[in-house]
DNA sequence: TGTACATCAGTGAACGCGCGTTCACTGATGTAC
DNA sequence: TGTACATCAGTGAACGCGCGTTCACTGATGTAC
């Protein structure tokens, strides 16, 4: 049972695998420099080696919390099996908003992280994206007739806005006894779908 | 020019105003009991006169931005002049969704600070508070007939979650160019309002 | 009307913490000859 | 094939900061007699 060597081998990836752990179990403010460090069983001068500051850091984690949510969201969609195009990629806009706030319930530290403001640019672009998803999403319900006329941008903004203004509700606020997170969520969503649809 | 007595007078208060303030200011981690303390000229210790910890100190302070919002909606209902009942109650609606989004982007860290996540409970109930106004205001659309039927709850959470979700969006993001706030909120609550009516 | 005294609302110093970051350094690696 | 040496990736100690909170205390207030 040899002692680690000297060098780590991948403290940079290390590093944000720690700090996504740390930010799950206690939130963006977990992802601490000298937290991870000790986490990944080195100093904490070592991180300045792969980071110029705590900031890029953050961002490097908050960016891995944004892409699991988008990984959500596009294995929901797979899931669709009807075959009518139409109805097909209603049920597939509609799945991804589910998966949306059920990853916010069940992570709701991750889901903060990944929206937490950051000083420091993402290191790359997010891949997968959750906004490009979800416009790809509208664009085949739109494609399928299934769109009503609306000025542009319209409808993604409002589903953005419905499921991500919906996750914010059912992560903190206690619903109404009898209420449950899926039926709020499938409640909200039909309203959306009466809002968006031809 | 006399130096400040030694007692403050109303301590209290004072530094839930300046709890406000800093809040404003830099967000809410900002609200910090030796800041606020420094701020009023006090020592930190006289504040554990007035609150048992800092979370209670937070969670006044948070609900003092609550309260502003709720404000906001409020004045922005009462501006509404249509004589028509139906067009008034939904007018109404829509003017307080609008100033909340509009709160949200003149005020982010106060926007931020009034949903800040608050171990302590608020010393009061809310007074005004967001969610009764908009849950009357639904129901004077829905006595006026304006309202589809819906499951119970269903518009009061539609509703939310549209505003809250473009107020965290509209106040983050950059938008596409050519689009201001405004056009963007209208296009939403438009969406939200097929939805909804009858 | 005056005075002893309980009570209240402050002070100032200190404890212990975790933080980001920097410094001078050392151990390991790999490349040029 | 062996070796000098530049380079890279770590170490450990330290600086300075602001934080929440506690301690023993003191100045001001107001009430009972």
């Amino acid at each position: 049972m040899p002692d680690r060597p000297y060098h780590h081998g991948d403290l940079h990836a290390a590093l944000v695998t720690a700090g996504v752990e740390a930010a799950r179990d206690a939130g963006p403010s977990a992802v601490s420099i000298r937290l991870l460090a000790k986490e990944v069983g080195v100093s904490p001068t070592a991180a300045y080696r792969h980071f110029p500051s705590l900031e890029h850091l953050t961002a490097a984690v908050s960016q891995q919390a944004r892409e699991q949510l988008a990984r959500a969201m596009r294995e929901a969609m797979d899931l669709v099996t009807n075959a009518d195009p139409a109805d097909r990629a209603w049920e597939r806009l509609l799945a991804s908003g589910r998966a949306y706030v059920r990853f916010a319930v069940a992570e709701p530290n991750l889901f903060a992280t990944a929206f937490v403001p950051c000083a420091a640019p993402p290191p790359r672009t997010d891949d997968p994206d959750a906004w490009g998803i979800l416009v790809t999403a509208l664009d085949d319900v739109e494609r399928t007739g299934g769109l009503a006329p609306l000025p542009p941008m319209a409808a993604p903004f409002a589903a953005w806005a419905t499921v991500h203004g919906l996750a914010g509700i059912v992560g903190k606020t206690t619903l109404p006894p009898g209420v449950d997170t899926d039926t709020a969520t499938d409640a909200v969503l039909a309203v959306l779908q009466r809002g968006l649809r031809a």
